[in-house]
DNA sequence: TCTGATAATATGTCTATACATAATAATTCT
DNA sequence: AGAATTATTATGTATAGACATATTATCAGA
């Protein structure tokens, strides 16, 4: 029993996993050092090193230098979330891909965009609305602005054929960006491309983009009633 | 130029999601293997593991043994989701979190409940509603059902005094579980106690915890109209 | 008693080396 | 030619040892 000879560093994860999730330790007590469990797991320090790091990666332990490594107080902080990717969501249900292209212009942006995108009001950029499909049922409505300043081969593309996501993927040097969800009752234009009731409650994702500190996208979805977004904790 | 001599794993990631971002390496091209890119870099092989490792994990590259390590087709990007614990939220808002619970009992539970916790409806499960208060303003209502089979200790604790998800934390061994995100229109009853209009766009939040193969609750989330999910990306 | 210097400590990281493992390529046998 | 076997290769992981760094504790001096 004292000796809990493992040797890779995902048997040491798994057995303080389960000391954590049986409350052997509990929230806010500070577990053996480093050097101690390699003793009692019967290997290299470096192997319990890896190991507490994904522990704490994932949110379970918080780690701090000389402090030592305690349980987090607040368990289960954090989810991984695969962002939505359209085409293969809609694929991965087994239905047939397909978008259309509503509206394409170039166009000062409102000044809430401009905001958003931290340029200025007067500096035209591309707007493009997009309707995606799920075996000729809607599935999600797209408003997007890009840049143009910064991808001006965006002007001379046709996103008929690709769809601008999938354009950007693989045409934009990605950095960062911000996500966030939220709900919204479908305005009548919203509710008659989705082909719903308007006033439905319509899941609604914001995510911008950018490159060292240029804004390069804005996009608002509106996911059909209905959609759901998962995750595993 | 030619030699990028660089020694800590975070320099290597930092030029390796360089490159990748430039486009220097490009979408589904393979990349040189990592004792080439140690000797480039001029530091050892683990270094090299250790970065290119975190820029897989973050989704950025595809790695497979013998195939090598390829720049992923779909930077199907992850996102790292803060679950929302309430009190929290609230008081970072520099607000005062408050809670009522406006319903306790034990019941069997709906046969949907019962589906998506795998128990049989002739069981009685522990059925709970609270109200989450910010400055006195409904901020989320929650509904949740406790399997008492595995928490018999939840039968005897007083619920107004700390609120149930607290007391979970503190009490149930967790594992596992699932999230998931929608949108749904407010019914009478959920309007009225969140003081909006009926029909009002809500953002539900489900989530289900298991340990082991048991389910040890569920819950339901609804969150005052404005509310709004972040992650960075 | 307060302040600043110093020691002690736990985690963070790098190195070199070795072997494990998965997947592909090459080879042999039928 | 086709199947089974054997190399080869790139990543995956473990190890011991060393040093870096952040943070806390201790102690000396004003």
């Amino acid at each position: 029993m004292t000796d809990t000879t493992v040797n890779s560093w995902l048997d040491v994860q798994s057995e303080v996993l389960a000391r954590i999730h049986s409350r052997k330790w509990k929230p806010g007590e500070l577990i053996p050092n480093e050097a101690e469990l390699a003793v009692e797991f019967g290997c290299a320090r470096a192997t319990v090193n890896r190991a507490l790091q994904a522990v704490a990666d994932a949110g379970w332990l918080d780690r701090r230098r000389k402090a030592g490594t305690r349980v987090a107080m607040h368990p289960q902080r954090k989810a991984v979330l695969n962002i939505p990717i359209i085409r293969k969501e809609i694929e991965e249900l087994g239905k047939v891909y397909s978008h259309k292209v509503l509206h394409r212009a170039l166009a000062n942006p409102l000044s809430k965009v401009a905001a958003q995108m931290k340029i200025s009001e007067d500096r035209e950029i591309l707007e493009i609305h997009t309707l995606h499909f799920a075996d000729e049922t809607p599935y999600a409505f797209e408003e997007r602005w890009i840049n143009t300043g910064f991808l001006p081969e965006a002007l001379n593309t046709d996103f008929t054929a690709i769809s601008v996501n999938e354009w950007l993927v693989s045409n934009a040097p990605l950095t960062e960006g911000r996500l966030s969800f939220s709900a919204t009752n479908a305005d009548d234009r919203h509710a008659g491309m989705l082909g719903v009731k308007s006033g439905s409650a319509i899941l609604r994702m914001n995510r911008t983009t950018w490159h060292n500190e240029i804004n390069i996208t804005l996009v608002t979805l509106l996911f059909a009633p209905g959609y759901q977004l998962d995750t595993l904790i």
